[in-house]
DNA sequence: TTTACTATTATTGTATACAATAACGGAATG
DNA sequence: CATTCCGTTATTGTATACAATAATAGTAAA
């Protein structure tokens, strides 16, 4: 170790965490067939590990319920269920209307301003069809819509973000349907004019609408799916090559 | 094993299984000292299992938040500020006022009869100042209530079940506080009537107002806790005995 | 052919060994 | 007396061995 380098800051990756979250991705982009079977050592295989990290992946994936327990034995990848989906939504429908009216107390007009921006830069890139950027510029939004939101209530923040995460495993087809990212976009701007009124409730109402309006169009995506199931295999894989 | 009894139902008890209950509710009972540290050999050591499960189960914790990272090493019991409280019971409002709308659609005129009765009882034990039993009757009230929502939508149910646990911790003392008591037998009143109407949004409204008035008892009497430290000592040991 | 029983295999649960490293403490130095 | 360095100890991360048991297949009997 050189002299200069007191702290290498090396910073240790532990196989516990590499396998947990890359199995949670694995997850959320569902490529895992429905109900294929999760042995720990099929996993241990694939990922090089032992059947350590993996049993404890699992277990905590089962307590986020991204897998099921099968039977008596292991678990296995559960299958999406448009019930579970739209549940999911109308949580979030609930927490996120919920922090948006919490948001009008804190929020500056810089940061409006700023919001406003990324609203505008999708829209240009909806009008030149750019459909992959659009998909950026909304998660900034979002970052930035609750950033203050994650250290005012870090936990009603991590729960959003968490669902946010579940429901993201449906987004990959809304990205392809146009009719529902133009929505989003215009459920943007209402949520922008909400925020300049001023009122926590209309917020949380108009909020709550914009998350059901998702849903929906999710909903509609799924329907549409397999007529460009190809499409969105070639989407999924390119998305993980990001790690 | 004799012919009659194919299937001996043992229900085969985990270490795993039970570590991680214990633990839980060791930490949910505050029998752990704030920001004591919790090494995986103690506890090891104290529930008579190996590490295997102790280090599955402190992860899992971890997850939910119930224990919090000690440094760069291992685990402690996290200290209970009064935000963190605060920002329980907001999450628990949010979560159970939206329950309570969507319940409407469902509950059934003998069901409704069936809380008002617990509610009677309640108040009786009060009358009596029979203390302990209230706790019960409200457990029942809650549990009645939300019976349908377990199925309609499980995922919400098990949510508000996980953040009533965490803020169960913290109702030990609120049992003590007689003001709060009598706050929410009449609270539970309310909601009877709430559901009367059919309201949605009154429901909503009204189960929010709720929790955030157990939310105010409850500091309240968090307050007051230097003064009778012994008693609750000895509740926590009571209620701990039936495991 | 079907059913029931048994033997085999697959897979998980738990404990433990070992390695890696963080935490700690004590001696040496200024 | 304070500080830094180094060696010791404590504690965790990972792999693996072994036991327990569920799943499976194969065989025999009806």
């Amino acid at each position: 170790m050189n002299k200069g380098d007191k702290k290498p800051r090396e910073t240790k990756v532990f196989a516990r965490n590499q396998t947990y979250h890359l199995l949670r991705k694995k997850l959320l982009l569902g490529l895992f067939r429905p109900n294929q079977r999760l042995t720990e050592e099929f996993l241990a295989k694939e990922l090089d590990v032992s059947r350590t990290p993996v049993r404890e992946a699992l277990h905590k994936l089962e307590l986020e319920g991204l897998v099921k327990p099968a039977g008596k034995r292991g678990y296995c990848a559960p299958e999406e269920s448009l019930k579970d989906i739209c549940e999911l939504f109308e949580i979030r429908a609930i927490m996120e209307g919920y922090a948006l009216a919490s948001i009008i107390e804190n929020i500056s007009r810089k940061e409006l301003q700023n919001l406003k921006i990324v609203v505008q830069q999708a829209e240009d890139a909806f009008r030149e069809k750019n459909l992959s950027s659009i998909f950026d510029y909304n998660t900034r939004f979002h970052d930035m819509l609750y950033s203050s939101l994650s250290t005012a209530k870090p936990r009603l923040y991590s729960m959003i973000e968490d669902i946010r995460e579940y429901t993201l495993r449906y987004r990959k087809d809304t990205l392809l349907y146009r009719k529902g990212v133009q929505r989003s976009i215009e459920g943007h701007k209402k949520i922008l004019l909400a925020l300049d009124t001023g009122d926590p409730a209309l917020c949380e109402q108009i909020m709550r609408k914009h998350v059901y309006e998702a849903r929906d169009d999710t909903l509609a995506s799924l329907r549409e799916r397999n007529h460009d199931q190809d499409v969105i295999e070639q989407d999924i894989q390119l998305r993980f090559k990001e790690l």
